[in-house]
DNA sequence: GACCGCTAAATGTCTGACCTTTAGGCTGGC
DNA sequence: GCCAGCCTAAAGGTCAGACATTTAGCGGTC
């Protein structure tokens, strides 16, 4: 049923299907509602759902004022993972995904991605690798250290080198991690976690990937079990 | 800017968090159009507007008549899958992903899930793997090929067993098949094609993990030439 | 008992008005 | 000559109300 019978649909559907062919390039500019309402021959309401599903979509970009309008949105990989994130998280919760999965998707996707940041990483992403790991866990609030773990995971696949394989991957970390470790696990988890990423670090700066790949499955075969605990718990409360 | 100082976005934004933090479940059904006005204060166009930006993210689905309205989507895979593959299909035409990318994250994919499909295929799933290789490649039009691969790709994916690994590998395989190969590769291709096809459904039969990892990844080596190739003609016709 | 059409509830669409934001131009003072 | 600040017009944002369309369920006729 290609465009249904809705109106806005098939608008939608038609200008989707524009900028995806490459009709309208990114940056340039949609007609205004105005003309949009002419040249579909329909009313500035219907054209206006349609602009929402294709913003919402992040396919189309809209400015108030003289000038503004609509244009071709250049889709940036922070929204493709916010938009990725949030569909895993609905996954997750309605049993579209298991703790078992969500655990093993993601080892399959670090443990390599630790290799390549071993490989790839420049100097400067050692450098703020070092600094996202704080010296003592005295030093940072509790509140903070959920931060600080994710910023650490997140450097090492932006040093990974390849963008898409952080798009994908830091879905899956940060699903876990806001649905398993927020308030729930202890100061000696963290302790653990921050050797085991200083572990990790000392094998990215040292170049050698088959020990960060090795630090790194180490690190998520421990953090399998805690998961896979405070899941039973979870489900044992329900 | 949590909700802009835009009405729509605003109840977008709380209704979506109202999603998503569970207080409305999957298949319950939302107010209606009429009473949404009332609870925000906002006229009609505004909650429609919304609306359309929710049910586009998949969020809830709205349907016509009596007993109608929206309720709260339960997400599929397949939408994930879906959204997935544009965002990509998006990033790819912008340099938002080279091919050297895509191409990695493919292998670093598809090489672990070959290797769990050996271990954890049903034989249904194996009968319809074997089911989706053609006899030979004059039995099938060249306009089919192209499905025929995908089908075998994406049976594999799902003997994986594992959900979330096929909802972001196959986006990548199938923007690379739809990018690369449609009408660009020879019939020589696809015979090597389907020879290595046969190959990896030979160690997933055998129930032969690291064969059908070490098939999957010559197969994917191979397709990198290809693939390379004809990226650079793309790229030398512009 | 099967079929048909009515009805009412809900979304879909249209119209036309007015509000708000914003870039750029105009004007006046220094 | 230049800067500040107002002014205006273009575009999206919002509203109100009417009418169209779809659809489930009810009820009556044969």
């Amino acid at each position: 049923m290609p465009g249904s019978h809705v109106a806005y649909l098939q608008v939608a559907n038609e200008l989707r299907e524009q900028i995806l062919a490459g009709e309208l390039s990114a940056g340039e500019r949609l007609p205004t509602e105005a003309e949009l309402c002419q040249r579909f021959g329909v009313s500035r309401s219907t054209i206006r759902e349609a602009l929402r599903m294709l913003s919402s979509q992040r396919l189309v970009a809209t400015r108030r004022g003289v000038g503004g309008g609509s244009s071709v949105a250049q889709i940036r990989h922070d929204d493709v993972t916010d938009m990725l994130r949030e569909s895993i998280e609905l996954l997750a919760s309605t049993e579209g995904a298991t703790v078992a999965e969500l655990i093993e998707a993601r080892e399959l996707l670090e443990v390599p991605a630790a290799r390549l940041a071993a490989s790839r990483r420049s100097e400067e992403q050692l450098e703020r690798l070092k600094a996202s790991l704080p010296g003592s866990l005295e030093s940072v609030d509790m509140r903070q250290i959920f931060e600080v773990n994710r910023s650490f995971h997140d450097i090492l696949l932006e040093a990974s080198g390849n963008r898409l394989l952080r798009v994908v991957t830091e879905p899956l970390f940060s699903v876990m991690q806001t649905r398993f470790l927020r308030d729930r696990a202890s100061r000696e988890f963290w302790q653990r976690v921050m050797r085991e990423h200083a572990k990790i670090l000392e094998a990215v700066e040292q170049r050698d990937p088959k020990q960060a790949g090795r630090e790194m499955e180490y690190h998520l075969v421990h953090l399998r079990a805690t998961y896979e605990a405070i899941d039973s718990r979870l489900r044992s409360e329900c």
